[in-house]
DNA sequence: TCAATAATTGGAATTATTCTAAATAAGAAC
DNA sequence: GTTCTTATTTAGAATAATTCCAATTATTGA
């Protein structure tokens, strides 16, 4: 869809890549260049893709990447706690590389998904006597600018 | 699964049917007894089920009822603002008809989901510009008192 | 009561994800 | 650097969740 640029940016910066490596080695993932090539799909365009929009985008240079293995990728970097998982309506799952506490304004009618980062207010809520949180995850449903716009029209 | 005491509790109360059968009404829906069931068969468990448990307890009371027009009944008491779809992992879709401004503990172990009545506190975030919000959904991901305990052991 | 049409049914089709077995490649040990 | 062990990849089959379809049935308004 989108075109790149010419000489393309492959792993946006050194930084990601050693990240990428100490994180998988931690975890006890392997460091493979499938793997690497799924994280930086990901960080090249931050707009919440499916699997499949993945592996599709993952193609591209990596004609040979199988279904299966995009999503043993994902898998690993979710594990690793360098990608998020977004469950935002039904069907497929969307993954998110930005780390930071933020959640999700998602709009219902065009599935645009616009992260806000969050209040540092910690959310003080009474969980469930004994329950241990691991993470919140917040999404706002509703109508983003543009599709309001075509709707009165 | 669960055995029901003899005199069958079917629609909790009058409340409840008069209710449907206005926000179906309202909504542009006819008022079915498939339709009268589903909800009733979410009200009856408060357990979050899947469009498959609801299709399988509604079949043990109406064993004509068909898979379709589960998912049919399901959202359409969704539209008509009776039934919330949560979206806790990847999978199922699972349904709520506590309509209450709630949010869900959800345990990553074992599946459990904990409705916790939000604070009253209006959560102050910048909105994307003409961003029309519709709805939150707040998931708490984590470990529930049970699994914990098992998980020491 | 009748007509119009929304809803239901069962099954096929589609979509999203996981599984499987064989081939390959990463990393540790030598 | 070579070898070994085992994780990973691959293609395709299998499964799960949901939607679609055409024929039948039921609801609602006239």
């Amino acid at each position: 869809m989108t075109r790149l640029g010419k000489p393309m940016n492959l792993v946006a910066n050194a930084k990601f890549e050693r990240e990428l490596g100490e994180r998988l080695a931690t975890s006890g993932f392997r460091f493979t260049s499938q793997r690497r090539h799924v994280y930086d799909v990901l960080l090249q365009k931050l707009d919440h893709p499916t699997a499949d929009d993945v592996f599709m985008r993952a193609k591209r240079q990596m004609p040979e990447i199988s279904h299966a293995t995009v999503y043993n990728c994902l898998a690993a970097l979710v594990q690793c706690g360098l990608v998020r998982q977004v469950q935002l309506q039904r069907g497929a799952t969307r993954f998110c590389p930005n780390m930071e506490e933020h959640c999700h304004y998602y709009c219902d009618t065009c599935g645009a998904v616009f992260d806000v980062t969050m209040p540092a207010e910690a959310p003080a809520m009474a969980s469930p006597k004994g329950f241990q949180v691991d993470h919140y995850d917040i999404a706002v449903h509703g109508v983003c600018a543009s599709c309001a716009g075509k709707r009165k029209r």
